[in-house]
DNA sequence: CTGCATCCGCCTCGATACTG
DNA sequence: CAGTATCGAGGCGGATGCAG
């Protein structure tokens, strides 16, 4: 005889399937392990999406899926659904507090991850938001105390913006008001900087990467932003 | 027309699912992101395991799925296989290099999975190996600044122990050489202690905790693994 | 056009049985 | 003890439908 251990399946109230181990771990896999899900929160790091942003940034995902993820993200408590003030009006998500809460797990396991970049897979897209999160990575709130700057980064059409304030850093999309540095470069310069494959320096001897700004910022960035060797 | 993605999936060289990005979160969970992966991972951090160690350590798992995830894992570099020199003669899996360095990205992820054990699930299971787990979580590396001690608990008839050596920690399971303190309980005080609703104070006075050695150590201890409250 | 819901084929998962 | 073989159920991926 077979025992069902899920309920009867009402539709909406579908108990997630479940490791049904007490432990912290598990009942975070029960939450965040489903496919997608982490990519979904690593997206909205960077601040609250459009459900079409969302799509953009997933490629791969199926609409169902991204759908079905986020109204569970929501109910969960991790994402919050908002409408935008007239004029513009759409509805974006967001990261709620639980949610924010996820960054460092990201990290880490994102800093984890950072080998497998040195042996690339053929057919692998890439998007500049991503490359952001390698940044995050990078950040060492050690060599930040008594830092407190702004860098931008305009990658092809995209700007995102890192907020260093003594040994905290928030990256953001969008412009920053009055960043003390900017920096300019290509999709695929930005690809090879945030992989490491490719150095700053030859990146800003060829010009694919350019920077505006003070001098003593630049120097700070790159003392922060460092690699852990 | 449909064009295949896949190989035509040959035997024993069956590429993975990927999500097919160049970002270091995506790449990590192609690795570590489906079923029971990381909880692969997180028994093997308190050292070696036979088979049916695992299998008893992961309640739910499939015996097939164990044996295919360790094979992924043995061939992704993250799990070892090794036979135990005579006479035991055993075969038992621990963790390569790559597979430590996840460490960090476990606590991670756990710590923000601890809010979840404030509500806990009706027919959730315990293990005492996941108990040991919140101990790694609520180790605060400032706090352990010159302690230098080893800490012994004994659960039913498991037997782990927590190494301290200024700011680093290490739990393994198996008794220590010279422990500077001895804690033994039953499995379900000791859930109680990981998921903080019960005191260690209360433990102790009740008697359901009871403790061997140094009140020094005993005090080193209470400082060191302290929630972040 | 955005923001989903529905449908369908396939592949993973989970449970059990079985073998060296 | 240490796995492999088998098979049904369900999650996933892709295409399409549809309402505001």
């Amino acid at each position: 005889m077979i025992v069902k251990s899920k309920q009867p399946n009402v539709k909406g109230t579908v108990p997630r399937r479940s490791y049904r181990q007490f432990c912290s771990l598990a009942r975070a896999l029960d939450i965040l392990g489903e496919r997608w899900t982490l990519l979904v929160v690593r997206n909205l790091l960077l601040g609250p999406q459009r459900y079409k942003d969302l799509l953009d940034g997933l490629p791969g995902i199926g609409t169902n899926l991204l759908a079905r993820r986020l109204k569970d993200l929501e109910q969960q408590g991790i994402v919050r659904r908002r409408q935008l003030p007239p004029p513009a009006g759409s509805t974006v998500y967001e990261l709620a507090e639980l949610g924010r809460g996820l960054e460092p797990a990201v990290i880490a396991l994102s800093r984890w991850g950072l080998w497998t970049l040195q042996h690339p897979r053929p057919r692998n897209l890439f998007r500049p938001a991503w490359g952001m999160l390698a940044m995050r990575i990078l950040f060492r709130p050690e060599a930040a105390r008594g830092v407190r700057e702004t860098y931008q980064w305009q990658i092809d059409e995209e700007v995102f913006h890192i907020r260093v304030d003594d040994g905290a850093a928030e990256v953001q999309q969008g412009p920053a008001p009055h960043p003390d540095l900017v920096f300019t470069c290509d999709s695929e310069t930005f690809r090879g900087l945030a992989a490491r494959t490719l150095s700053p320096e030859d990146a800003l001897a060829s010009g694919s990467l350019k920077f505006e700004g003070d001098v003593a910022a630049l120097a700070h960035f790159r003392e922060v932003f460092q690699p852990p060797d």
